[in-house]
RNA sequence: GGUCCCGUGGUCUAGCGGUUAGGACGUCGCCCUUUCAAGGCGGAGAUACGAGUUCGAUUCUCGUCGGGACUACCA
């Protein structure tokens, strides 16, 4: 008669966890952390034939990497936590056949047809007419007993079936709420029947609406990356997942977007849950998602960026400079990017003029538009602008001295090139850009000059001026 | 098919009988500008439909339509 309250995420490991799961792992975990309840995770693994260990092991670093901290539960160095173990479905056989034995004795199992699996006696089990309960989300919720059938709750192999594992395990675990996808609302009554033919105290429901993909149907592999691995993959940040996936379907108000997970643990509240099904907007995921770049800081931004730049130089076969003795210098190129990425994996790409030394890949277009003054009337005109351009650039830069290489003295050495050629800007800066930068899209190109080598700098400058003749 | 559930702009939502129906993403326009962004300002855009109840419905009831879930020796 414990008023203590204990949620569970209950992921049956037979793939990995996806945003929906997530969110209902979220909204568990907010609960229990917002009314100072306990969180627990339960694999459910009965399905021998697809549920693995692997799946069960990423799930776990999913939730892990989320920041979902569960209080009881398998862990990730394979043991467990918690009074109310064994945590893994496959390891309460004991439990489940004990309490199917009491059902047996009750008179309230028969044999499905000669086989070896049994079938739990709705009709026996529960007299009434009608089968009722509260959800806390979709609320009042009535159905006619026989509307729901006798169910199968023991397999041939004596394994039990998902209905009565659930039942025992969270009645077992204590679990005072049930907080889970809404495709389990039309197999709450089946389950609640089976909570009083056992003797159990019958738990609160919340029941969460679907995650739908774009198209209106139920989120698959089909409206690509569904898997919270692969969105962490691709540089999104746990803050931001959590945040964003939060939203959907919950709101702290009606008009904070962002809000920081401590929040969401102490605000959260079942009664404010929508009921509509979501789309999943993956625009609104990538704004979010740069928000947070935005506010993280550059020194937070190179320890999460590091794995995606080591990826990217693996790839394109860069010599990334040792990262503690030139800590400042990576640090630098946050504020280069912070407002030109949504995720953490598209930082390298921008910044691949930095990396690539002498083997700078100049892009075809830029080269054709900036450099020899596009396909126009004034091609002629605009390619000798450049090249003189990048001339008094050279000469300007080559007079600066290694210790005036930084970013004030490049600026005026520049600005003063530029007041004498009286060339309109664009014609000046985009050709230095594509020299400097391979692209005539760039982060900010002073900046990054001062971050560049002076002779790398100034040898790129005289390779574009070659691609000009 | 049966049962249950859902229905506010393109998307996520606020609203809990009386509001010029609010916010966010996206979108469009303008400003800023050394490219791209970021930022600022502004615009378009919603109560699925039809009956009730009520002095008054986004809000309560019913029906229609649309969508979803369940109906497995899957969870």
């Amino acid at each position: 008669m414990s008023d203590q309250i204990r949620v569970r995420f209950a992921p049956s490991p037979t793939g990995y966890l996806h945003v929906g799961g997530a969110r209902t792992a979220i909204y568990n975990w907010a609960f229990a952390r917002a009314h100072g309840g306990k969180f627990l995770l339960r694999i459910e693994d009965t399905d021998a034939q697809r549920s693995t260990p692997e799946n069960t092991q990423q799930i776990l670093r999913s939730l892990a990497w989320l920041g979902l901290d569960w209080d009881e539960g398998p862990t990730l160095d394979g043991s467990s936590r918690g009074d109310f173990g064994p945590y893994l479905q496959t390891e309460r056989a004991e439990l489940y056949e004990r309490e199917f034995k009491k059902l047996q004795d009750a008179g309230l199992v028969y044999p499905e047809g000669d086989s070896a699996a049994w079938r739990f006696d709705v009709r026996r089990a529960w007299p009434e007419r009608t089968i009722e309960f509260d959800d806390l989300v979709f609320g009042h919720i009535v159905v006619e007993r026989d509307q729901v059938e006798d169910f199968i709750i023991k397999r041939s192999d004596g394994s039990p079936i998902y209905h009565f594992a659930v039942v025992v395990d969270d009645a077992n675990m204590l679990i005072s709420h049930v907080i889970r996808g809404d495709d389990h609302l039309s197999n709450t009554p089946k389950q609640i029947v089976l909570y009083r033919a056992l003797g159990y105290r019958i738990p609160e429901f919340a029941h969460l609406s679907m995650i739908l993909g774009d198209d209106g149907k139920r989120l698959s592999k089909r409206h690509g990356a569904t898997s919270v691995e692969a969105y962490r993959g691709e540089g999104y940040l746990p803050e931001a997942m959590v945040n964003y996936l939060a939203l959907l379907g919950w709101a702290p108000d009606g008009k904070t977007t962002l809000f920081a997970r401590e929040t969401l643990a102490a605000k959260f509240k079942l009664d404010h849950v929508s009921k509509n099904p979501a789309t999943f907007d993956a625009k609104k995921l990538n704004w979010v998602n740069q928000q947070y770049i935005k506010q993280m800081g550059a020194s937070a931004f190179v320890d999460a960026w590091w794995p995606y730049l080591i990826k990217a130089a693996d790839a394109e076969d860069w010599q990334l400079p040792d990262p503690s003795a030139r800590r400042e210098w990576y640090e630098a190129m946050y504020a280069l990017v912070c407002e030109r990425i949504d995720t953490l994996a598209e930082a390298a790409p921008k910044l691949a003029y930095f990396f690539s030394g002498d083997h700078l890949a100049m892009d075809e277009r830029s080269v054709q538009k900036v450099l020899r003054g596009g396909g126009g009337d004034n091609a002629a005109a605009n390619a000798a602008a450049a090249k003189n351009a990048l001339e008094a650039q050279k000469a300007a830069l080559a007079a600066l001295g290694s210790a005036d290489w930084t970013l004030e003295p490049i600026t005026a050495a520049l600005d003063d090139a530029l007041a004498k050629l009286a060339l309109k800007p664009k014609l000046f800066w985009q050709p230095l850009r594509v020299a400097v930068c391979g692209n005539m899209v760039s982060p900010p190109l002073n900046e990054s000059i001062a971050l560049l080598d002076r002779v790398l700098v100034l040898t790129r400058i005289e390779r574009a001026l070659q691609l000009v003749d």
